[in-house]
Order: C-alpha cells, then sequence, then structure tokens
DNA sequence: CGGACAAGCTGA
DNA sequence: CAGCTTGTCCGG
C-alpha cells in the first residue's frame, strides 16, 4: 500500500440504511454541498446496491481502505439527536433487537427540512402550588430518580405543573399511556398557558425547544431542545411495552434517557411495579392521603354461595340499582374478562361438557342472532345442539358479556349495553349500565360504579404478573369512579365492588386499605423465591428457529437457564438484564424465523 | 429488503 | 439446453 497523495481529506459518514433486513452500517462520503447541513441523526438518501435508500446518519466514521466511497445524494430530512440515537443502541442492545425501529420512532412522521426558530424558554408556567401531591412531587425530584406512589384519584396535572416548575428554562418530557391520555393532557397544560408539543405531530417544534413535549411509548424518543426532567405518568401501564419484537418499554428508556442526560425521571404510578420499585427510591403521600385517593371498594365474597347461583349476588342487583339512583348520570361499569355468551356449556338432559366433535376441545357460545357453538382450537363451527344426546337443552356454566348484559338488563330492568374491544366506540356510555372485558374501563371517562363480576379470573390467571396486573385494573377502576374521600366540596367516588371468593387476596386487601404496600411486600417475596424478575431476568425464544437459539444459549459459560414452553418456545433466565442481553447479543443468533421477547409481559 | 447470480427443475 | 423457479449472498 503506498501513500495517497490523490484526493484531499474528506468528511465520511457512517449510515444504517432505513430497509428492513439490513442490519449494517455503511460508509459514505458527506459531498461538499451537504458538509454543514449533514450531522448525527440526519436523515440521507444514499446509494445502495443499485438503488437509492434513505437512512440515518448514525456517526463519523474515517476514511476506509480497500474500497472506494460513494457518496450521500441528499440530505432528506432532520432526524433524531446523537443522544437519541445513543438510547436506540441501548435499547437494540437492552431489547435483542435492530437499531432501525428505535430511530423510526426518534424520527419525525413528516419530513422537516428545517427546524423552527429556537425559542427561549417558554412562558413562566403555572404556580406549583403547595398541596400534597405538590409537595411529594418535589421530595421526588429531589431524590432525583424516583417511583412516586399516587393513589388513582390524585390530580395528576399537579405533577406535571410542579415537575415543569422545578425543570425551570429547561424542557420536560412527559410519557402517558396512550395517545388519547396525550391529547387530554396537552389540552389541559395549554389552558394553563403551556406552551406544550404534542408527539409525534408536533416533533419540529419539540427538537426547536422551549415547550413541554407529550407523547405516548414513542415519545420516549422524541426530540427534546433541553432535557430538564422526564415524567412517566401511569408508569405501570402495559402501554409502554411494544408488543412487537424489540418489545421495548418506554419506562425502562425513559429512565435511562433521564440517567444519560443527568436529570430527574419520575415513575407516577397508583400501583408501581416492582420492576420500576427494583431500581428507583420510592415516595409516597401519607397514608391517609392515599387511602382516601382509592375507591370505597367492597368486597362481594361469594365462598358462602353455591357455585350454581351464577355471576350476580344479590348484591350485586343492590349495587347497580342504588347507583342508578344516586348518580343516574353516569354508568355503571361492570367487568367481565369473557366474550361471547358463554366459554363453557354443558347438556342439561346428559350433563355433559359440551366438546368439539372434530378436536374435543370445549365449545364456546359466541355472541350474535343465530344460537350456534364454535371451537377455538381447530376454528369449526356447529349447531345448538349437544352432541351426545341432540339435546337443545343447553346450560351455560360459565358466561361471557353477551349473555352477561342479557342477563343483567333483565335483573335490573333497564337497557344495558356490552362494550366490546371491536366494537366503534360510538354509543359506549349512552346505556346506564355497560358491561365489557377490560377495555370497558378504557372507554368511560367516569363511573357511578364499577363492578367486576369474576374477579378470580385476574387475580388467579397464570401469568407471573397477575397480582400486579389485577391490581392496576383496581386503579383503574377507582379512577373512574373517584376516591372515597375527595378533597372538600367534592363528592365522594362510589363503589368499586369485586366479586370473588378469594376475599382475602393480597391484591383485593391492597385496594380496600387504599395501600398498595401490602401487596409490593407479598410479591416481591414470592418473585425472590421463584426468582421471577425483578431477581431475574425473562426472555422468550419463539418460531421454527428458537430450538437452535435455545440450544446455543443453553451452552453459553454465563448462567443462563433455558426451558421449553413448548413447540419452538423457550424461555431464557439470566440474573439481570444486563448479563441477558449480552448473551443474547453474543450468542450470534439468526435473525430469520426467531421473535426474541425481552421482559415477557405474559409469561 | 431486493437485485445478481448460481444451481436445480422441466419439457421437447 | 433455453427458460423458469428457488436459494444464497451482499450492499460502502
Amino acid at each position: 500500500m503506498t501513500t495517497r497523495s490523490g484526493p484531499p481529506p474528506r468528511r465520511v459518514v457512517a449510515v444504517l440504511p432505513d430497509v428492513t433486513g439490513i442490519d449494517r452500517e455503511f460508509a459514505y462520503a458527506v459531498p461538499d454541498s451537504l458538509a454543514a447541513s449533514v450531522e448525527p441523526g440526519s436523515i440521507v438518501r444514499v446509494p445502495l446496491h443499485g438503488r437509492k435508500v434513505r437512512g440515518w446518519v448514525v456517526a463519523e466514521a474515517r476514511e476506509p481502505d480497500g474500497y472506494e466511497l460513494r457518496e450521500i445524494l441528499d440530505l432528506v430530512s432532520a432526524g433524531p439527536a446523537p443522544e437519541i440515537v445513543g438510547l436506540g443502541r441501548f435499547g437494540a442492545w437492552r431489547y435483542a433487537g435492530r437499531l432501525r425501529p428505535f430511530l423510526l420512532a426518534g424520527s419525525p412522521p413528516r419530513l422537516v427540512r428545517a427546524l423552527p426558530p429556537g425559542r427561549p424558554a417558554g412562558p413562566p408556567g403555572p404556580e406549583p402550588g403547595t398541596s400534597a401531591v405538590a409537595e411529594a412531587t418535589r421530595r421526588a425530584l429531589r431524590s432525583g430518580s424516583a417511583v412516586l406512589r399516587l393513589p388513582p384519584a390524585a390530580p395528576r396535572l399537579d405533577v406535571v405543573v410542579t415537575a415543569l416548575a422545578a425543570a425551570g428554562d429547561r424542557d420536560a418530557l412527559v410519557l402517558v399511556p396512550a395517545r388519547r391520555d396525550a391529547e387530554v393532557l396537552v389540552k389541559r397544560l395549554a389552558r394553563l398557558g403551556c406552551r406544550v408539543a404534542l408527539q409525534p405531530e408536533a416533533w419540529a417544534e419539540a427538537a426547536a425547544g422551549g415547550c413541554t413535549v407529550v407523547g405516548a411509548r414513542a415519545a420516549a424518543f422524541a426530540p427534546v431542545a433541553r432535557l430538564g426532567v422526564v415524567v412517566v405518568l401511569d408508569a405501570h401501564s402495559e402501554s409502554y411495552v411494544e408488543q412487537r419484537a424489540p418489545t421495548w418499554d418506554a419506562g425502562v428508556l425513559a429512565a435511562e434517557r433521564a440517567r444519560r442526560a443527568g436529570v430527574p425521571c419520575l415513575q407516577v404510578s397508583p400501583c408501581p411495579t416492582l420492576a420500576s420499585l427494583a431500581c428507583s427510591a420510592l415516595v409516597t403521600l401519607d397514608p391517609g392521603s392515599e387511602q382516601a385517593g382509592w375507591a370505597a371498594v367492597e368486597v362481594i365474597d361469594r365462598c358462602g354461595d353455591d357455585p350454581r347461583s351464577g355471576l350476580f349476588s344479590a348484591r350485586f342487583a343492590e349495587i347497580v340499582r342504588d347507583s342508578r339512583r344516586s348518580r343516574p348520570e353516569l354508568p355503571v361499569v361492570c367487568v367481565l374478562n369473557r366474550t361471547g355468551r358463554a366459554r363453557l356449556l354443558a347438556c342439561g338432559a346428559c350433563r355433559a361438557i359440551v366438546r368439539c366433535e372434530r378436536c374435543g376441545a370445549a365449545v364456546v357460545e359466541l355472541g350474535g342472532d343465530i344460537a350456534s357453538l364454535h371451537c377455538s382450537v381447530c376454528g369449526s363451527s356447529r349447531p345448538f345442539v349437544c352432541a351426545t344426546c341432540s339435546s337443545t337443552r343447553l346450560r351455560r356454566l360459565r358466561l361471557g358479556t353477551t349473555r352477561a348484559a342479557e342477563e343483567i338488563a333483565a335483573l335490573v330492568g333497564e337497557p344495558v349495553e356490552e362494550v366490546s374491544s371491536g366494537a366503534t366506540r360510538t354509543a359506549a356510555g349512552a346505556a346506564g349500565v355497560l358491561v365489557g372485558t377490560e377495555a370497558v374501563l378504557h372507554r368511560v371517562r367516569a363511573a357511578s360504579a364499577v363492578v367486576f363480576l369474576d374477579f378470580d379470573q385476574e387475580l388467579l390467571a397464570p401469568r407471573f404478573r397477575a397480582g400486579e396486573e389485577a391490581l392496576a385494573l383496581l386503579a383503574l377502576a377507582s379512577r373512574l369512579v373517584g376516591g372515597r374521600a375527595p378533597a372538600a366540596g367534592g363528592r365522594p367516588g362510589g363503589p368499586v365492588a369485586i366479586q370473588t371468593r378469594i376475599p382475602d387476596h393480597e391484591v383485593v386487601r391492597a385496594a380496600a386499605a387504599g395501600d398498595p404496600g401490602l401487596c409490593s411486600g407479598a410479591e416481591a417475596t414470592r418473585r425472590r423465591a421463584l426468582d421471577l424478575p425483578p431477581y431475574s431476568a425473562l426472555a422468550v425464544v419463539s418460531g421454527p428457529g428458537a430450538e437452535e437459539c435455545a440450544r446455543r444459549l443453553g451452552a453459553t459459560p454465563a448462567r443462563l437457564e433455558v426451558a421449553q414452553l413448548g413447540p419452538d418456545r423457550f424461555w431464557v433466565r439470566a440474573p439481570n438484564p444486563s448479563l441477558l442481553a449480552d448473551e443474547l447479543a453474543g450468542a450470534g443468533l439468526p435473525t430469520e424465523g426467531v421473535r426474541v421477547e425481552v421482559d415477557p409481559v405474559r409469561l
């Protein structure tokens, strides 16, 4: 190799193409015409393999030897700033995925040719006030990264306003579980005179600075000109977890982002997950105030009831009638996590459980006008008759929401609406009584009462996070009815009623006492004993290539535990997330035919 | 991903 | 053996 005397040194950058299936960075020369405008994060157009593709400039690079570089063709748009690319790299490592999905989350939805002029700090925000919530928020901010446990009825706007004030002339990033929540929060902050950038559409405004950045999961990667504080509202929500692989958790990445920026991060929740408690200090209100912000919980103990007495206790009917009378303007919400008319039937004549003729699985009766039976295992349908004795008298053993709605309507003598997750939201809330799966709790803004018709199904769900998920449902229900003892002038909220045969379950007791700590203690003990997260880290590997992956992961020198869950489905356990990520990255796993789910929500 | 190119399959 | 499908490789 001889010393080159030819071209003068030129700028070279690494570009990650925005193409599914290419997880490699390529070096390109920056032409002089673009040298001033191309920067790390820029979205550019480059020639690749005879095509012209988009990509992200992810780093500065060096002139290679051995081949001639091609030049960047165009600057397409502003893109994720270097610290966001860095956060994306962390996400790709932590969740064993590619960088591309993270950079997509951090990119503007439409091209941004130039940022709007940078603005000075926004107008002075509203006074944070001296409420107990504001005071607790200040305490949490002082401890840096903290879990702020506030009861369901606590005013979360106070938290945001206090955090904004504490951030001074820096900008805040506020995450909420759903798009809808973001819109509501943006309206309220705007009404208080705050400048707000709703993500993802106000990407450019957020990048320019001088405003509070509000958005859902993907906003963990939103641009924030001068980050001063990160607030994650309802941090326990499963909406923060991306369901497609890589299954990243916006709460985890938001905390990492804050840590890297050296600013505080508040994880605000009525029922913090053990995972969040494991890595942050806990700040709470005084026990009295916390209890007051949870609903009055009524436990309907069904232990003594005959199992054949059905889904509706006498007390249930009273609660519905009382609530309709005292708060006719608000709906009564009934939750039952089973869709259709019945999930289990028995023949009234020969008493056999009604099963599928083809595969033997129990059949279900779906909603709809014509009574028919459907097998959810093999997909076959047949008429509403017993296959053994041809009787048409079938008894519904486990009701679904459709039949429950019909029976409640008869019981209380007024129209009942079934709210299903698939249906349009048009009429939701029109009827006085709503019945649905837990999705119904997300369809209304307020309720006079919430009744869980079969809460044992939540308490006993075969998932290691069942307890946390059940408490989250009770917290959501509490918020819809309001706290048991609101501030002066307010009316106490209606009841949250729980029909159960496990009345002393810690989740039920925690909600009834308005003290989630009753739950986390017991849960922590159990998780530690079983070596489950947060005391270990889990991943689920599935797909045609899963067996090969499992074999390789089991052969690593680290203390990885691998077990089979089903055909082409394995779980992998490591002592902690960092070790798990290192092993998943180092094992050289095939990327095709394998889905890796780090921190699985359902297991 | 999608183009290039090689190796395999088919039919007269 | 042309003409087509299928597989594997690679991109700066």
